[in-house]
DNA sequence: CTCTTATTATGACCGCCAGTCAGTTATTAC
DNA sequence: GTAATAACTGACTGGCGGTCATAATAAGAG
């Protein structure tokens, strides 16, 4: 009776199909010019049939955002593999979050629909929760990255690997924020560079939070930043 | 003929008082929330009219974000006006910028909305230029304030001001950001104090660019911050 | 005080859209 | 073939931002 698995199958693929139309439109529009009538339309499907997989308009943004969080996590997970010592894979994990927001800029832009609880009206608790297992994932990643330091020596043991996670995730994703609105701005008022800012940024923390034998031997590899300027 | 601006001077009112009703419904409910019809209510005038005054409800929210920015912007002329040196001021307005994020949080969330550009769909030019402008004066404030404290030899003098400005501005305000939406989150889970981060951060952030002579003798104001665990 | 003109205010109305639900179509079970 | 179940539809509702013809009020002229 393989017909029960079949239609659960199915069903799954239609979730996709739902997703992927989804995703083109919030993509192209954004949130709040996004109409689910023209998701419907793109899914191929009538409005009330999304309805039936999907909670709300905003359930399914969640649902794509989902997406950009596996995305990301799939990136840091390759980075720590592919670098040598913590303070390298830190490093690199920086480099690459900055990557990762030019190439996949529509989802970093969907990431910042959770810093705004005002917009979450009507996100189901069952998709608040699958996102922040999600997010979750990534920051044990981080956190691990810097315990292992810690424990080989080349960050200080004073510190705080939680901590030391949300500090520098948190400048690092302000800062890309604030190239993503105002690069411009600052360049022309003020000449100065915002994306030489981020890295300059994630330097100093990832310097302040080294022990000084560390420091001496990873000093060429966070030197890179200084390099960028002429 | 001083009839013309007695006339002048009431329509200002008129867009004060507008503005004071727009600002308590947008406090009460958030921007998605809050009706052009409650805003009118409250107001004891018609929605028409209020839009005699202003463009659209977002001109509206931006107008009352402003006032937020005014605020801020008296708060951290005062800090500075009242501490020592450069770095026991930028000390200080990282404490002041946590007692306007816990006394005026109302303000603090409406800032939240100038990071996302799919919102500003229907803010008018002037209004966002209005905006700039106030926030520009007060970046101004802290870049002079890091610029004199390279004079003084406090800060190093490799530093760029406006780098740090931006870098120290960003990452308090991103992680105060985090303790309105996650403090609890993180507490629970991990068992980590955001507010903790947030002093430790700016402390770390201070200490880097100091040098080291302005280190030593600084070194007690910074320990505040470790005072606080036990 | 009266008439004209200019300014300010009104609220019924429009278009748009998230979400609903009674009814239709397709699929499975017997 | 038929009943039962599941999947889908799209017209409809309610709410809201924004508009505009009209009304009310105030100012100026005679």
């Amino acid at each position: 009776m393989g017909i029960h698995e079949r239609k659960e199958r199915e069903k799954e693929q239609r979730r996709e199909e739902i997703l992927n139309a989804a995703q083109a439109v919030f993509f192209e529009r954004g949130l709040q010019n996004s109409t689910m009538d023209e998701i419907a339309e793109k899914a191929e499907l009538s409005k009330g049939t999304l309805y039936l997989y999907y909670g709300s308009k905003e359930d399914l943004y969640l649902a794509v955002m989902v997406r950009g969080f596996d995305l990301l996590h799939e990136m840091c997970v390759d980075v720590i593999g592919s670098s040598g010592s913590p303070v390298e894979a830190m490093w690199n994990l920086g480099k690459s979050y900055y990557e990762f927001f030019e190439k996949h800029r529509n989802f970093f832009h969907m990431f910042y629909f959770l810093q705004s609880p005002t917009l979450h009206k009507q996100v189901s608790p069952d998709m608040m929760e699958a996102c922040n297992a999600q997010t979750n994932k990534t920051w044990k990643l981080v956190i691990d990255l810097f315990q292992r330091g810690i424990e080989e020596g080349t960050f200080r043991k004073d510190i705080n690997p939680i901590e030391a996670a949300v500090i520098l995730w948190s400048s690092a994703n302000s800062i890309l924020i604030r190239i993503d609105n105002e690069c411009e701005r600052w360049k022309e008022q003020l000449n100065v560079d915002l994306v030489q800012v981020y890295f300059r940024s994630n330097a100093l923390f990832l310097e302040s939070m080294m022990t000084k034998d560390a420091y001496t031997s990873y000093a060429s590899l966070l030197s890179e930043v200084q390099t960028q300027t002429p």
